[in-house]
DNA sequence: AATTCGTGGTG
DNA sequence: TCACCAAGAAT
């Protein structure tokens, strides 16, 4: 086992074998699979947030293959809750092609692996260190933090020119030899020592020459994403009650919530009951039920929920060239639906 | 290059 | 209650 060259490098390294974190689920008999998997859920999601998701979907498709053949909305079942759902369908055409263009094997080139939908540059070097060993640099968030604090890189990294700074500093740093444990180490330190608020230096193998550290300015490293005023968007959805079923609607493939089944929505102008008319469908009673904001990244969603009982057996589809489901808590169907569209369900289970 | 993509935890 | 944002990639 050879030593990292550079002493950045072998602090790290040491630090990592001390204290790093060697029993997350992903960690266990590592493959590419296990390393891509995780790497995806992980993209812009926490560590206690992946676990439970991670554990089901190993179990559900444990080889590439056998996610490969799934459908894509069994895949988007098992990721019901956890956002971000192109990363769900790029997931599944990337396991598609690792099967068609690769015969079953992960590639174990840079430029193969980023081919890959779903996959960046720092996802394909993570899988390529830390699942085979290779001398390949990873640029997440936590190391973007460890780098921007430890050499006092100003600027919002959302900026290309910061991110170009910063790859370039993960490029010479980054060790060719023990890269995996150079890279696990980074993310550590990221998420358990160099955090965003209140950093722990006391315990960093690195703080004697990070210059964040050295001038009190951890708070200014990372430069902040400049803020704004979220928009909010009124919408209204129809919650259609037919003996404890309830309608739902899959989305395009394209967009938010791309291909989830979600309750049919209307604009806050639109009228319930001439949409209803419209549909030849007839109720027996509506219930508003309470309003409820859900903030994406970019707006809010006000959301006016109407809970609708049809009284009679709905007989034609809500929109020809749309998927349509009758959707029971009791009896599943395995599709991918939003986390608001699960707690409306419930929501409206308890309703009368 | 700046936006678009979710959700839950945290202070 | 609410702003902030976490193991990014695609467009």
């Amino acid at each position: 086992m050879t030593t990292p060259q550079n002493d950045f490098a072998s602090r790290v390294v040491a630090w990592y074998h001390q204290a790093g974190r060697k029993h997350l689920p992903w960690q266990q008999n590592k493959s590419p699979y296990k390393v891509w998997l995780s790497e995806i859920m992980l993209q812009q999601t926490q560590v206690a947030t992946v676990i439970p998701y991670f554990e089901r979907f190993m179990a559900r498709f444990p080889t590439v293959s056998s996610l490969a053949e799934a459908d894509t909305d069994e895949v988007l079942h098992l990721w019901t809750g956890l956002g971000y759902y192109a990363r769900a369908r790029n997931l599944h055409k990337a396991a598609q092609l690792v099967v068609s263009r690769h015969q079953g094997q992960f590639p174990e080139q840079l430029d193969a692996l980023v081919d890959l939908p779903g996959i960046g540059r720092s996802t394909a070097g993570a899988i390529l260190s830390l699942a085979l060993g290779q001398a390949q640099p990873i640029l997440d968030g936590n190391v973007k933090r460890v780098l921007a604090r430890h050499q006092a890189i100003s600027g919002w990294p959302g900026k290309k020119a910061v991110e170009q700074q910063l790859w370039q500093l993960a490029e010479t740093n980054t060790p060719s030899e023990q890269t995996a444990a150079y890279n696990q180490a980074m993310m550590d330190l990221g998420s358990m020592i160099c955090t965003r608020s209140k950093p722990k230096c006391q315990a960093c193998p690195v703080a004697e020459d990070c210059l964040a550290f050295k001038y009190q300015r951890q708070a200014d490293f990372p430069g902040k994403k400049p803020k704004k005023v979220l928009p909010a968007k009124p919408v209204q959805m129809l919650i259609l009650r037919w003996q404890q079923q309830y309608l739902l609607v899959q989305r395009p493939m394209q967009g938010l919530w791309g291909g989830l089944y979600c309750f049919p929505e209307i604009t806050p102008e639109d009228s319930i009951s001439q949409w209803l008319e419209q549909q030849q469908l007839s109720y027996d009673a509506i219930y508003e039920l309470a309003p409820l904001r859900h903030t994406f990244s970019h707006y809010h969603l006000d959301i006016q929920p109407s809970l609708i009982e049809l009284s009679e057996a709905p007989n034609s589809a809500v929109r020809e060239n749309e998927q349509e489901l009758w959707y029971s808590l009791q009896n599943a169907p395995k599709v991918g639906l939003a986390a608001v569209t699960e707690k409306l369900l419930k929501v409206a289970q308890k309703a009368p």
